[in-house]
DNA sequence: GATGAATGAGTTTTCATTCAT
DNA sequence: GATGAATGAAAACTCATTCAT
């Protein structure tokens, strides 16, 4: 109980202001425990964060697993547009997570550089696979122009990365929105003529 | 001297380590000099911070405003390509304060929260004239197809934001080149089409 | 069982590693058992201490005591150069009762000043008789020369003590041993002339 | 000057109180400062204890190299007892010194262990060129029977060692120096006959 | 007999900051 | 302009100890 409260706690100020920002003395009060209490149940601060950041990690591939899910009666189109709205969706439901694995990816702490490298590449190759196959889909379903895919998932990546970094930076949901839908349909626009 | 020197170690460490992870006698360190130094040309340490973010903004803001000259002999899509390999260039010409602006556009110290959001707002309403100054341009040229400006202002800017973040965490030039190209490309068939 | 085992480990450590470099976790991971099963044998660090302590004090004296007996069919030479064999010995099969004894014969933690002193007086005054009995016997024979009994102790006493001081700095049996049959010569040709 | 204070302190509670069993605060204290304080002069614990260390195995060895020196218009007899009594004044004179070099030759932190050794073997041998010397001048002035010199050193160190060890444990001065003169007295006689 | 969970007190260490020089 | 000396505050971490189970 009071392990899983101090990962949760972790996490979500560790994505707020940073491993060094972030004192195990905070936590520790957050969760309504004295210091110590988290060197029984982790080695030392690198440890909690190591095990946050892999839980984090896994969390966010899931997700990335899951937008291949569940889209076989969608047409191309509405599965792109989908996995938008389900990134949005990821970040609006679980911010922690987000933050979280947004902040380290771009800024990890030097101890972790390797790691998170490994990491990132992971989810960006699992990514890339399900952009892929609906790439696919959409040429052979004649609503995407017959082109090269490699081009085209490029370009649907950079999307989502523009998205990415607009959700955290625009504090207002609306704006974001229609950002995020224009910016799509420019894409669908691009991608079929 | 010491001063300058100050500033330049200061944004490189506090861009790659954070603010919490970047002690001043390191930075002192590296320019020669002992800690209490610092104390003659800066108040403490948020100040020395905020002065060099100041720079880091106008120099950022410069770049921006920058954009929009020198293109009158240009077409609009050249000269939109244009921004885009500037803003590539500026990343490799300046890494430090690249680094510095994108951390702390992105996770500013909580004292900073308020002064990031305006600064930032500046510089965002800044590019989007530049933008949309262009998009006009394409549209009166009639290389682009008459549609919302808007509409092509928020597309080329997530196109934008999703080139900053891929150049951060892709670590191969070559790749982050394919894959700037192969989005534009993209958003300029979108554009014209 | 168990509480066996700690003793054993706790002697140990406490005289490889002394009391304030030796925690109870360490004790109890040796052992195979959590730190707090500790306190069901023992009151706490400081009982624990104690009760290792006596045991090695009784065990020292047990030796002591042994030494002077089986020594009545051998003449005073004999007798007193086993005694010297004897104390290696007693070194070589119990280094750890022989290092923690000596370490806290030299160098008590506060609490135990006093009680070591007690202790430490009741085994010399045991030990002095032993050799008085055996110079006596020594005299009577003939074999050492007539003169002070105080005298006689007081050489042999230092050469034990010279000897036990050299065991533990010298790494070499063989040097050790070297230095220990000349020592006991040069005492015997003293006392005989 | 507080720098040697806090050396001098660190010497003394050291020696006392072992390394583990001295905190910092402790030595701060006692020097009139604030525990921070002594990391303005050295590195940290370890590098406090080794500075400490390092100085009170010169001024040992210093002790050591004066023991040969104006002994010339000595006879052997006088010199080899005063080297008895310097080592007594030694001890009298420099508690603290006598205290940390004892304690740390037989019991080093285990961060040390080879350093000691090595700092060791050299008195040692210092010590046994001293030795060696007096006793060949012994031989030549037809006071010391003519027999084997390592013999004769060996019993001589034996007799250092015995009255070191007894010095730290015998709290009498006079019970001290009975047992000392009684030693010698035995070592001499045995020597020349 | 023994452990999981937790704590209070204290340790070493870091760091921003001050101030006299 | 810059430093040596020092400190207050707080950090990470350790450890003996307790207590319910």
């Amino acid at each position: 109980m009071t392990k899983n409260k101090l990962k949760e706690v972790a996490m979500r100020l560790f994505g707020e202001k940073g491993y060094d920002g972030t004192a195990l003395s905070e936590i520790a009060k957050e969760v309504g425990v004295k210091t110590p209490a988290i060197y029984f149940f982790y080695e030392n601060k690198e440890d909690l964060f190591m095990t946050v950041f892999k839980e984090a990690m896994e969390f966010y591939n899931l997700f990335i697993q899951e937008l291949s899910e569940d889209q076989a009666e969608l047409n191309a189109k509405d599965s792109l547009y989908r996995i938008l709205i389900r990134q949005h969706h990821f970040y609006q439901k679980n911010p922690e997570y987000s933050l979280f694995v947004l902040r380290y990816m771009l800024f990890p702490p030097s101890f972790l550089k390797e790691t998170i490298e490994k990491a990132f590449l992971h989810s960006d190759v699992l990514l890339t696979k399900v952009i892929e196959a609906l790439i696919v889909q959409g040429i052979q379903e004649g609503t995407i122009r017959e082109q090269s895919v490699e081009f085209l998932v490029d370009a649907f990546l950079n999307l989502l990365d523009g998205s990415c970094m607009q959700y955290f930076y625009y504090p207002s949901t609306e704006l974001y929105e229609r950002k995020l839908n224009n910016a799509f349909a420019m894409y669908w626009n691009g991608a079929c003529s």
